[in-house]
DNA sequence: GAATTTCAGACCAATTAGTTCGAAAATAAT
DNA sequence: ATTATTTTCGAACTAATTGGTCTGAAATTC
């Protein structure tokens, strides 16, 4: 019985997921949920307490599962340099996908939901920590030479959230592509022990 | 200025055609089509008198545009069993990207705006038309043996339009096309003149 | 058959959407 | 310059929609 509510819960979550992404937050209405779920309005109440909480719960999971995929792409490379390489590429091209990540965070008036905030910094200390472990381990096979792996982390991420709305709203891939393949070459160049 | 305000309109059907493409015609406001056009709300209407009107021009343009081409597409071909191919094909295909055509058609509850049904109607009688004199031109070259080519081009447009939903709504676009392959084999096995 | 869970339907309050209007700006004509 | 015309839009109105609540009853479990 509870694992049915948490069963229906997930299919919820599923099929809200679906809808938030093709129309973004707001023009999703609880009616086209509770449809979609073949569920009256009211028993969608039953699961969640309101639209936000929907709204939260499938952007966790969706946060939930890019660190999965990171996680697993990047223990697939052993070599320091390849991680960094594999995270930054992965990240960016991953995140073109995360649409209600960031249909919320871009279109809409949402950016206001403070809970999109949360999830943010979450989210982003944990990619501090995922790099910050990278670079120590490439700092310990002597193939990086850093002082603050944590302080460099932190820049290498924010140098590549400052490439994300770029990367995200202009359409022509290929140069930005090629920028991003400069900032790696560059990243490299200056940190990897010659 | 007279020209201007045309100008202004059709920059106007143009940007609210996009949204409605993406969003539907229910789910775009007037305000999005205000600020996708750089206008106020209000000044829209000064072009347009209601939200109905602006769609009313959207699908409009698309058919035209869609007749047009369809005119062009038939005239490239000179033996009236190609024209028909041509036009059976071309049809069948371009109507996947007739977006706001059929997202109007199939998804809204939109269905019940009359002015579509009256478009479509009008639609219908054209196409109608322009296969009675395809099938008028094969029977002058002996190509076609038919009594009535009005008949049998209404005849030929319904068996078309029962095709048109399940080509578009299912996936396995194979079948389909197998599907219509066969009709237009069927169809030219009993009309050819052998 | 009592207790609990599930949920459709009516309902409400708040927001939002479409539309109107009058007047300000901008532009063209005299 | 002044007037006439076209274009823009803020503000306000109203109708519709939406998120959310409540109720009661059907289904399920105990």
């Amino acid at each position: 019985m509870v694992v049915q509510k948490d069963a229906v819960r997930s299919e919820i979550i599923q099929v809200a997921s679906k809808i938030f992404t093709r129309f973004g937050y707001k023009k999703t209405t609880m009616e086209e949920i509770a449809l979609a779920s073949k569920k009256g309005k009211s028993s969608i109440y039953y699961y969640f307490k309101s639209k936000e909480d929907i709204f939260r719960a499938v952007v966790e999971k969706e946060a939930d599962e890019l660190k999965k995929d990171l996680k697993k792409e990047i223990s697939a490379e052993s070599d320091p340099i390849d991680q960094l390489k594999k995270f930054i590429l992965f990240r960016m091209h991953k995140l073109k996908t995360l649409t209600n990540f960031y249909a919320a965070l871009k279109n809409d008036y949402l950016v206001h939901l403070e809970f999109i905030q949360n999830i943010r910094k979450k989210y982003d200390e944990d990619e501090i920590a995922i790099v910050t472990r990278i670079l120590e381990k490439g700092v310990e096979k002597e193939e990086f030479v850093i002082d603050d792996p944590e302080l460099a982390a932190v820049a290498l991420v924010t140098a590549m959230k400052g490439l994300e709305l770029p990367l995200f709203i202009k359409k022509e891939h290929g140069r930005i592509e090629d920028r991003l393949d400069n900032l790696i070459k560059f990243l490299f160049y200056g940190l990897v022990k010659r």
